[in-house]
DNA sequence: CAGTGGTCTAGACCACATT
DNA sequence: ATGTGGTCTAGACCACTGT
């Protein structure tokens, strides 16, 4: 079987940047530049290899990382399909509360508050902005099995999230990352957890209807965008009476 | 190019086993009769190829699968390694408390009881065991940067861990899991958390060096075996006074 | 140098979903 | 019937490692 020596556009393949990552990119790329948007069918694969210049077997490589890390989604007999957040995948990927018997349940949701603030010096490290930069801060409290359990308070860079109000947070029927995809085109890619144990103080031992000095787990969440990018910091106060925080690890680790 | 319309021994793959997860199995197989032990090189491709009788893309994928979930290491040049544990292992893989600069350190840890106990209902339920069965229990008193930062008590089924004494517990130079492998042929290849808030008690406050009433986490590890089978129960109770427990979650899932 | 894994090709047939 | 992804083949050359 006859063998071209060389890749006929870029010259062939770097060690550590092969060509399936060169081709990855390139799938990223179209789906930043929103040539293809969350939900929507990409090509069939055979188009791709054609578009890109290479084989069957280099297409799947790539598409097969992006579909571990969810950017796509394959569907036999459909198509691929670019990922997108629905409540589904958000219990399933990004929420980490159950109940004591196990079982996962969506939260039920009520708004709580909304202001707008100034960066300081820790939350402007974390989302990468500058000190003093506009911030959205909202906040919510949750529910599992109809009990209140959780209090979460949300900060965004207002630049990202220009034209958010409270109207709008209020009348959102959606997961807060369904909203960011929709309507502020930030996908949430990965998320990043912080936990510590902390003593309810007075207010909030009177919003998650406690007592004072009760013990509630500290969540600090920093999610991030495909480009690896900060866009949310939450933090999360979490009465452990009627649910756990569950998590899992493998041998071997993630890339 | 003339294919053959059907796969010599076994029949052909049947949707959802397919040939590669059969390359799989019968790899996990060899590794659990010990045929190549943690640590060693597994035969070539080609050879392995051979051996199962197919090509070399798939059984390439069924060493992918395994080499993402940390059971095969692929070292180019060198071969393929059957995964073992390792003090760095463990702290990338399992151990989740980090500094509040965020940087990991292996923790000291200081041994603080050895018992043989009976399983109650819930640590039964747990270890896939029958209550009333023979546990070991061993508590363990770890410190970060040479400050108490969590006192662990783990169960173990004595079945699996004959021969144990707190003397060689006592003696031991390497993480728990090490020993697991090294000296009982037991590969912990996975662990599911579940993290609550809690209050130190006086004994808790005691070993921790702290006040009673103190927030604490508890966190409730569950150890599983490459075959699934839960190996190890342990509670941990964490000051977080300076540490923080670290995770991270992606958009898509782990399959 | 020989042997290993790493990448890539050009196709084939199977299973699934829609028309 | 058509088109999609899912699986599989039988090789090739590249890059790395130890002798």
């Amino acid at each position: 079987m006859v063998v071209p020596k060389k890749k006929s556009a870029n010259g062939w393949s770097l060690p550590g940047s092969p060509l399936y990552r060169e081709v990855r990119r390139q799938i990223v790329n179209a789906i930043d530049a929103l040539e293809w948007r969350p939900g929507e069918v990409i090509p069939s694969e055979k188009i791709l290899c054609e578009r890109f210049g290479v084989s069957m077997g280099t297409l799947r490589k790539a598409v097969d990382e992006l579909v571990v890390t969810g950017v796509l989604v394959r569907k036999q007999g459909l198509g691929t399909f670019v990922g997108q957040h629905s409540q589904n995948r958000y219990l399933f990927s990004f929420f980490h509360l159950v109940g004591r018997d196990g079982q996962k349940e969506y939260p039920g949701v009520v708004f709580r508050a909304f202001a707008v603030t100034a960066a300081d010096n820790v939350t402007a490290q974390s989302l990468g902005v500058k000190v003093g930069a506009r911030l959205f801060c909202l906040s919510n409290v949750l529910s599992l099995q109809g009990k209140v359990t959780s209090m979460d308070e949300i900060y965004l860079p207002a630049l990202q999230f220009r034209g958010l109000t409270e109207q709008r947070l209020r009348d959102r029927r959606t997961t807060l990352y369904q909203m960011y995809q929709d309507e502020f085109r930030i996908t949430v890619a990965r998320t990043s957890e912080r936990i510590r144990g902390c003593a309810a103080n007075r207010s909030l031992a009177r919003v998650l209807q406690t007592d004072i000095g009760a013990p509630l787990l500290e969540i600090i969440r920093v999610a991030y965008t495909f480009q690896d990018r900060p866009i949310e910091l939450r933090y999360s106060y979490v009465k452990t009476e009627k649910c756990e925080y569950q998590t899992g690890t493998y041998f071997g680790s993630r890339t």
